[in-house]
DNA sequence: TTAGGGTTAG
């Protein structure tokens, strides 16, 4: 065999983008005798089981039917494996490893370690740990700093500290993990201590500083620290970006993309899509826009990434024709993300069926739905009432498509049958399922007693919340609201007083509109700014225009027993109140107007939305906690169900 | 030809 064939092979390989590609390759090599070169295996399993998607089985099969496969082989697979959804079955090609008198090397625990890391197991972990002592590589920096991150990763510090310890030269990368470790536990000082000890920092470690400070929601510390930073690469400017977009600060992220580009720093796909995020929680649609055009500039357009983020943009900013045309006309390529981003965008506006066509359309493709899918398509099937498709798909979800139901899949169900008004059903379901349901599914089921008015269940599943979380104020918000719709004053002030106890305040809502390209955010307070001031003055008038229309406020979602009057002023002053009334005031009668809320919307206000949309000929679009309300000429997209 | 630490979308 001419060594020009085994090259050409090796050229071929590089040039893979598929399984199909590989398989192509792979024929071609075993027809000429080049596919037993050990640099040529050692490619093909990298790109099987590591660099292509969809490809691990392949490379399983390929290592099975090897006749002498050697323990770099073995390496790859597992590696492939950690990285998977089933981390664990990497221990199994370990042990079959070991069956075959292979010994693992130190690539093996690197790869294993990060295994049981990805699978959170503690057990597993501390079994490797003890084989690579038996052969002798647990004190390898490799290893050991794999081993640090493992134990973080698990919540045992002190075995990272000890892991850490035994290091005779830990270099920075060693050093690193220690930090992430201490963040990882939540101490944010021993962080701090160990950056301060250590001897050599590169870019990395500041980004770790800065970052840890961002998810343990110090970011105030991040904000001082960032400053202080001498170098800054786009890694940090994005830490900044991300970490601001997803704790609600949507201005300071926007804040630093501005101070970003205008450094003369070229924003990559992450900052785009953390600034993205960031338009898509607050519903900010123009700013989001402008991001759009930017983004076409430079072509990021192309990355899936990029365009799944504009794609789910638009979808929460109400526009869904925007969102289809990315999907349909822009998108190349659409992988499980953009399918599923479509699905959930469908579904937020009440669109059942045509989300469950997708989600078909979907699989005549060929991509298989996963876990996200399977919420959004019975998301979809709750939110339009669609029972009994939801129930099939459920049962088919591990059948047929192999996806373990989790609890969240249990609590679409508990939603579907609750949303539905078969609150008996919800129960039984909530009371038989194999996992123990969490506070979420009764707090579900304690959504669809107040939705229906059943006293004595929501009663019963208070109880099952009181012993599981005692302490959270919706509960109590959501009960106190079941009695006050059974006129049950007596009970809403037992509650109330029960929460004062605690000293428990509901969470405050709020609603965010936007006007001329800024993002206006109102909350129910008294705190009184100009715009407040405005908005409240236009809504005295848009109510007094409805009550001359016969609107009657529904005081039943007012958690206060107070005196009537006061009930419907606090009623009146819901944020989403305020901010369709700015709205009014603002903007001119063709424009749509868009409000985004923190909180589900009450009864009331749906009903003033409503009327609003009849007597003063606007559109409103209203973004809730759950969906999209889509309010004309007195009706709702959502047909009050929601 | 395989490795460990930092920022991306449902």
């Amino acid at each position: 065999m001419g060594s020009n064939v085994q090259l050409q092979c090796l050229y071929l390989l590089e040039q893979c983008r598929s399984v199909l590609h590989l398989k192509q390759v792979h024929a071609f090599a075993s027809k000429t005798g080049a596919d037993s070169g050990s640099l040529f295996t050692g490619k093909l399993l990298l790109l099987a089981a590591v660099t292509l998607a969809n490809a691990l089985d392949y490379a399983l099969h390929f290592l099975a039917e090897f006749p002498s496969p050697d323990a770099f082989m073995f390496n790859t697979v597992i590696r492939g494996l950690a990285e998977s959804p089933q981390p664990y079955q990497s221990l199994i090609a370990y042990a079959h490893m070991k069956r075959l008198s292979l010994s693992p090397d130190s690539f093996s625990f690197a790869f294993l370690l990060k295994a049981a890391a990805n699978s959170r197991s503690l057990s597993t972990g501390s079994q490797l740990h003890s084989q690579s002592i038996h052969y002798g590589l647990d004190a390898h920096l490799y290893v050991a700093t794999t081993m640090v991150s493992l134990y973080a990763e698990c919540g045992c510090i002190a075995y990272a500290e000890k892991v850490f310890g035994e290091l005779s030269h830990p270099n920075v990368v060693a050093w690193n993990a220690m930090v992430t470790a201490y963040f990882r536990s939540g101490d944010v000082a021993g962080a701090g201590q160990v950056f301060d000890q250590m001897p050599v920092k590169n870019i990395t470690t500041w980004n770790l500083m800065l970052a840890g400070y961002m998810k343990g929601g110090n970011l105030g510390e991040a904000r001082i620290f960032f400053r202080e930073m001498e170098r800054k690469d786009q890694v940090s400017w994005n830490t900044m970006i991300v970490g601001f977009a997803s704790h609600g600060y949507f201005k300071e992220a926007f804040g630093f993309l501005r101070e970003l580009m205008r450094d003369g720093i070229m924003p990559n796909e992450v900052s785009f899509t953390g600034a993205l995020s960031a338009c898509a929680q607050i519903g900010a649609f123009e700013s989001g826009k402008i991001l759009h055009g930017l983004i076409e500039k430079t072509g990021m357009n192309f990355i899936m990434a990029v365009s799944n983020a504009l794609l789910d943009m638009y979808a929460r900013c109400g526009k869904i024709d925007m969102a289809k045309r990315v999907f349909y006309c822009d998108m190349e390529k659409r992988n499980i993300v953009s399918w599923t981003s479509m699905i959930a965008a469908l579904a937020m506006q009440g669109h059942g069926k045509e989300a469950l066509e997708l989600f078909h359309e979907m699989m005549k493709e060929g991509i298989i739905p996963d876990w996200i899918t399977f919420i959004a398509v019975l998301y979809a099937c709750s939110h339009s009432g669609l029972v009994e498709q939801g129930v099939e798909i459920f049962q088919s979800m591990s059948c047929e498509y192999g996806v373990q139901p989790s609890v969240e899949h249990y609590g679409c169900i508990v939603d579907l049958y609750g949303r539905a008004g078969m609150l008996e059903k919800a129960y039984e379901f909530a009371k038989q399922m194999p996992i123990k349901p969490n506070s979420i599914i009764w707090r579900t089921l304690l959504g669809a007693c107040s939705i229906h008015g059943n006293v004595r269940l929501a009663e019963d599943i208070k109880m099952r919340l009181a012993e599981l979380e005692p302490n959270d104020s919706s509960d109590y918000v959501l009960l106190s609201n079941v009695y006050a719709k059974a006129g049950k004053w007596n009970d809403v002030i037992d509650v109330r007083k029960s929460m004062n106890e605690k000293s428990m305040r509901k969470d405050p809502g709020w609603s965010a509109v936007e006007v001329n390209k800024v993002i206006y955010s109102f909350i129910a307070s008294d705190i009184r700014s100009n715009v407040q001031e405005e908005a409240l003055m236009k809504l005295e008038e848009i109510m007094s225009r409805l009550r001359m229309e016969g609107y009657l406020p529904q005081l039943a979602n007012v958690l206060h027993d107070i005196e009537e009057e006061e009930k419907e002023n606090a009623i009146v002053r819901h944020s989403e109140k305020l901010a369709v009334a700015f709205g009014i005031a603002r903007m001119c009668e063709e424009e749509i107007i868009r409000i985004v809320k923190n909180l589900r919307v009450c009864r009331d206000c749906h009903d003033v939305m409503k009327l609003i949309s009849k007597v003063f000929k606007r559109e409103i679009l209203l973004r809730d906690r759950n969906r999209f309300h889509c309010f004309r000429e007195g009706s709702c997209s959502c047909r009050d169900f929601w």
